[in-house]
DNA sequence: CCAGCCCTTGACCGGACGGTCAAGTTGGCA
DNA sequence: TGCCAACTTGACCGTCCGGTCAAGGGCTGG
């Protein structure tokens, strides 16, 4: 790996992050080996650690850069609307788009929570998310819109309502993203209560 | 691998299971060798393949096994209870008591719904659960005491709930159980307003 | 006390996989 | 045209790991 990369270097280089970020959300990161990546891009073996010093940091690029498009996503969904409460909704909107968007992410975003050397990057993109969500439902508990409750754990609800129904429904099923996001918004402001 | 087991099998069998089940959960499945498991145990490896098949084998058990465990208690835990709406409730806090009491669990089912192998198995036993829910939800639709939205959905929202909020507190805080369960309980049946 | 089954051992195997490297090719710039 | 750095190749290496197996206890019922 080199750090001066020449345009067509940039290409290769997005070429095997794509074609990795395909293969695991397959069949998974550890069943996927180098040879099988540089073997679907028709390429010798050598140019993959060209690029990367490890199949790890390869990984680990894929889950910063994503997690960096999905905050941006959601802070131009949200932009400068005043009420808490919408910023909420906006905020679970824009994930649920960028995520049917985005699908072969949400596989591999799950298998790296769960993986000892990538759970800590996840846990502190978590992190950043719950932070951000908790921003919000202060705001709105000050101004009595939201209910007085513990904002973080309030928060990681939301996310769970966000990240389940993602799961069942963006691969199952061809649920239209707005009709799903209806209901997580609805959900998640109203409760189940007639 | 045989079939009849002496009591003594039985036990070794027994102590294999768990002494997998905490080092899965310590450091991961694939991260596990089979060496790890007997070397933990001190035996040697003919052991484990006295017992088990294959390691596959064992994980698919061990989640055969803990779902089976998990259900029971949650039936239990409703038992003849009429209300829908009190049914999900004790089927929530059932869910976050047995995962308190089997931690060890947590990241392991987690883990296998990522895994091509197992991913089958979870999604049948998430299936199930799900099941069970929407029988409640419908139940309270009719009534009227829960609102008239796609069970389904609302089901893997409530389960969005639970997951996340286990993941989130059963291991990096020690937030009493009871507390967590309250928060749980009433997002989803009030949501977030005030 | 012996026969025979239940269980245990641990060296060994085959193959996969991450990673290396010496050698070769390409393309742009002087 | 010649040169150099950027890239590419693919054979090769060391290691690890799931799984096998021949051989050896040790308990139990006869």
């Amino acid at each position: 790996m080199r750090s001066k990369l020449t345009p067509r270097g940039q290409e290769r280089r997005a070429q095997l992050i794509a074609c990795a970020a395909r293969l695991f959300a397959e069949r998974g990161y550890h069943p996927t080996s180098v040879a099988d990546i540089v073997a679907a891009l028709g390429v010798g073996k050598g140019v993959f650690y060209w690029y990367f010093a490890s199949k790890e940091e390869l990984l680990a690029e894929l889950l910063k850069s994503s997690n960096h498009e999905l905050r941006k996503r959601q802070q131009q969904a949200i932009g400068t609307e005043a009420d808490p409460v919408r910023r909420i909704e906006l905020g679970i909107r824009a994930t649920l788009e960028w995520f049917h968007l985005h699908r072969e992410y949400f596989a591999i975003i799950q298998f790296a929570a769960t993986d000892e050397t990538f759970a800590p990057v996840l846990a502190r993109n978590r992190e950043i998310s719950i932070a951000d969500t908790i921003r919000h439902l202060k705001d709105g508990i000050v101004e009595g819109t939201i209910r007085d409750a513990d904002p973080e754990m309030l928060a990681q609800a939301i996310h769970g309502v966000v990240a389940e129904l993602t799961r069942a429904y963006m691969f199952e099923r061809d649920e239209p993203i707005d009709h799903l996001a209806d209901l997580a918004v609805s959900f998640c402001l109203e409760g189940l209560r007639a």
